[in-house]
DNA sequence: AAAGAAGTTGATATAATGTCAAAATCTTTT
DNA sequence: AAAAGATTTTGACATTATATCAACTTCTTT
């Protein structure tokens, strides 16, 4: 028999993930990045130090990146929603919302994501798979403010669409970054409603 | 006698915080700040590994602050150069022109601030120095910002002063850490340029 | 000249990472 | 069903960095 099922050793070594996944969440969490040490998660997983660097060769890094997998697939569904300018007040419309959602997870997901904020500026790896997620979103802000030029629904045409796009984006993210290490008592309302207005206003005739 | 210059003690002390202040500022900026470790500075500042920890008992850390302390002094000259509000035009000169001082400030030390961005991440003690910096700059501008409020010169009242200023601070700090890292090609006239703009006909009547 | 103070030295304790050969467990082949 | 093969587990080990400290050297004061 070839099935799955009947591999015992695949099994147990699933099993053995999972039960790394797990402990490594929860001591994340509780003792940050730094302080996990695979010699905890180890511990905390009834296995042997060595066996997380079969299932993970990355060590720390790598179990981080699978525990945050899920997360930032959330957040990439935020910045993949489509949207395209017809107006001055649509476009205050969509991005007041598409900031609020963006927050609203980072309030829902704060605990992890306060230990990203530290694994971000620790790991070289988990550095880079936020920068590819920031450079994408604001690729898709700069293609929507191109759009609002062409037709002549901004101020200038001589603004650089990126550096636009990272007004919106970079203040949005320094807020998520604030309400995940729970640094500012402003209500996600009230960012939301304050950037979007200055964005749509800055940029929009 | 009880001059200093007298005390050849308190003289080769002095030398030897020197010559280790002198040999990591250049390895710092050839290997960055993980990668420069304690036995490194020490050899090359050809003295003992513990004499480096007599004269920085805050280890790397401390020796980096050492160094970044000069050139943070410079950044709180830009962030503190006064400011009174007086008429949109006015705001928008005033506002390019702290812009670029400030991201002129970063090319010209591009080097030491890559490592500062790498040790931001790594030091909580460095990252705090910086946060104090960040909040002092934002302080300024959302000063200014209620200052244009009362005078009646903006769009709206109910904006929140912090995140509006919070709005061109951020990116001004990506910008300067973008020049830093050598990850944009854009010219500090046009951010400076770009934002100032964005900033003044987002808040401005 | 002796006592004391200041600075230097490098060995040592501590702690974390990543690797690996041997062992244990399970599957396939003969 | 025994042998051979594959997969996972194990924990000891090599490596590397930090921070500490008692002994030592150098200089100053008594």
């Amino acid at each position: 028999m070839n099935h799955q099922q009947m591999d015992k050793r695949k099994l147990r070594g699933e099993n053995s993930k999972q039960k790394i996944i797990q402990s490594a969440k929860l001591l994340f969490v509780e003792h940050g990045f730094k302080d996990t040490t695979i010699s905890l998660i180890s511990k905390t997983a009834e296995t042997a130090y060595g066996t997380v660097y079969t299932h993970f060769p990355g060590g720390k890094d790598e179990i981080f990146l699978n525990i945050m997998d899920e997360i930032l697939d959330r957040f990439y569904l935020i910045a993949d929603m489509n949207f395209v300018v017809t107006s001055k007040e649509e476009s205050l419309t969509f991005t007041r919302n598409n900031i609020k959602s963006f927050l609203d997870l980072a309030l829902e997901h704060q605990q992890i994501l306060k230990v990203f904020h530290e694994a971000i500026g620790l790991s070289h790896i988990i550095n880079q798979k936020w920068s590819t997620f920031v450079n994408n979103y604001i690729s898709k802000i700069a293609e929507n403010i191109e759009l609002a030029k062409v037709r002549g629904l901004t101020r200038e045409e001589a603004i650089d669409s990126e550096i636009i796009a990272g007004m919106l984006f970079f203040t949005g993210e320094k807020y998520m970054w604030k309400i995940a290490l729970r640094s500012t008592n402003k209500e996600v309302e009230t960012i939301s409603e304050n950037l979007a207005k200055m964005y749509v206003n800055g940029l929009y005739k």
